[in-house]
DNA sequence: AATCGTCTCATTGTCGACATTATACATGTC
DNA sequence: GACATGTATAATGTCGACAATGAGACGATT
């Protein structure tokens, strides 16, 4: 997997990108908790940068839905409640349910063994820290749609990926037990193995349902 | 619906929003032609504004997936092939087919009225006229996924109907006659409203596949 | 003759400063 | 005292200029 003997550019990501990395941790670690406005001026004097690459930056967390902007106001960090929550589980089971049709029919076994591999990462990881747990939880989620090969339904995931990881953060929610998530999980990689259509769409979709249900029984509309 | 009495704002959208308006209409009638690079300071100049809109224009092509950016480089106009127009339609039918879900079971008559609305149109275009017909063939679509109701839903399938529009300006395909586009559409419709969630999955995904097909035949990989 | 090194040119990346806008507070008038 | 108006302030929006990067052309060297 590592391309050892092939170096790496000496600057992977672009100043900007850079910035949009450090933003979405501070909003998704609860640094900038929901509502505050990110000021430009203060955000450049603290990374040493100038204003353009924040705007920049702004700019992709505005799209991936992390920030929302008023007109000559400023940016703020987005609230979600909870139908917020119900239609973030709502796209991603469009997403996921495609995805999971079409690894179902021509998924190759390094694609299995690869989603396997995150259910095995969420087994092993410590009950308490549900922090990771989550993160996992969205890895593995993460790995399916990439294993389906389309370009469109993997952007689309990753910014739907961002916006749970927000939701998820800022609610806390009891977990649910880490035996029965990995139940969840390796129930719906096992039907794609097996090439179970129907199944895996079903599993899927409650899935989706029983995750936003969990949370958003939580929020507040 | 016309608020009359009522003041409109006075600049109802941004310099930024304006000026990618005006480059995503540009791409998509062909003023730029795929793979042709766009010069921040060109574009200031004819636009009358500085290089700072013109980046942030940019920046929401890049996400729209209209534009292509290379570091250090500029920004260049994509160039779709037989298997962008795969994914593009893959795409759009998890969106599609998840919206027509809740429109079929939680759709009211105002929003099937939207819908027959844009059949209608569709119906008393001109024939000859393939560049309307294309549009008004993705209005319809449009109001489907507007009538579910899903933020996220509309969010993501906007992106992908702007890179619909671009590789069907750009292939330039036999519309496949009117009356045939006009009847697949109805069909759709009226599956949705006697609440037949089955048989408008499956209309959806084969005029997915249909599309697709149609205009994958006519471009290279 | 082929390759490497250097130069030039055009373009993007970044910066600091000015202009504009919106909010909040103070002031004046009825 | 309450309302409308004017002003101050702090933020974003915009601009022009400088710095850095990359591509192509030209010439020198082996």
């Amino acid at each position: 997997m590592t391309d050892s003997g092939q170096l790496a550019p000496l600057r992977l990501e672009s100043t900007p990108v850079l910035v949009a990395d450090r933003l979405r941790e501070g909003i998704l670690d609860g640094t900038f908790p929901p509502r505050t406005q990110l000021s430009e001026v203060a955000l450049a004097q603290q990374l040493s940068v100038s204003r353009g690459p924040i705007r920049e930056a702004m700019q992709r967390l505005l799209q991936e839905g992390l920030l929302r902007g008023e007109r000559n106001r400023g940016v703020f960090v987005v609230d979600l409640g909870a139908s917020d929550v119900r239609d973030i589980y709502l796209a991603r089971g469009a997403v996921e349910r495609t995805a999971a049709a079409i690894v179902a029919e021509h998924g190759t076994e390094a694609d299995f063994a690869a989603i396997q591999a995150k259910v095995d990462d969420l087994a092993a990881a410590v009950d308490d820290n549900w922090v990771e747990l989550t993160r996992l939880d969205l890895q593995f989620h993460l790995a399916l749609v990439a294993a389906a090969g389309s370009a469109r339904l993997d952007r689309m995931f990753r910014t739907l990926m961002a916006e749970s990881q927000l939701c998820i953060a800022r609610l806390e929610p009891f977990y649910a037990g880490r035996g029965e998530v990995v139940r969840e999980h390796q129930a719906i990689l096992d039907a794609l193995r097996i090439k179970d259509l129907a199944a895996a769409d079903r599993l899927v979709a409650e899935h989706m349902e029983i995750s936003a249900t969990r949370l958003a029984s939580g929020g507040t509309d």
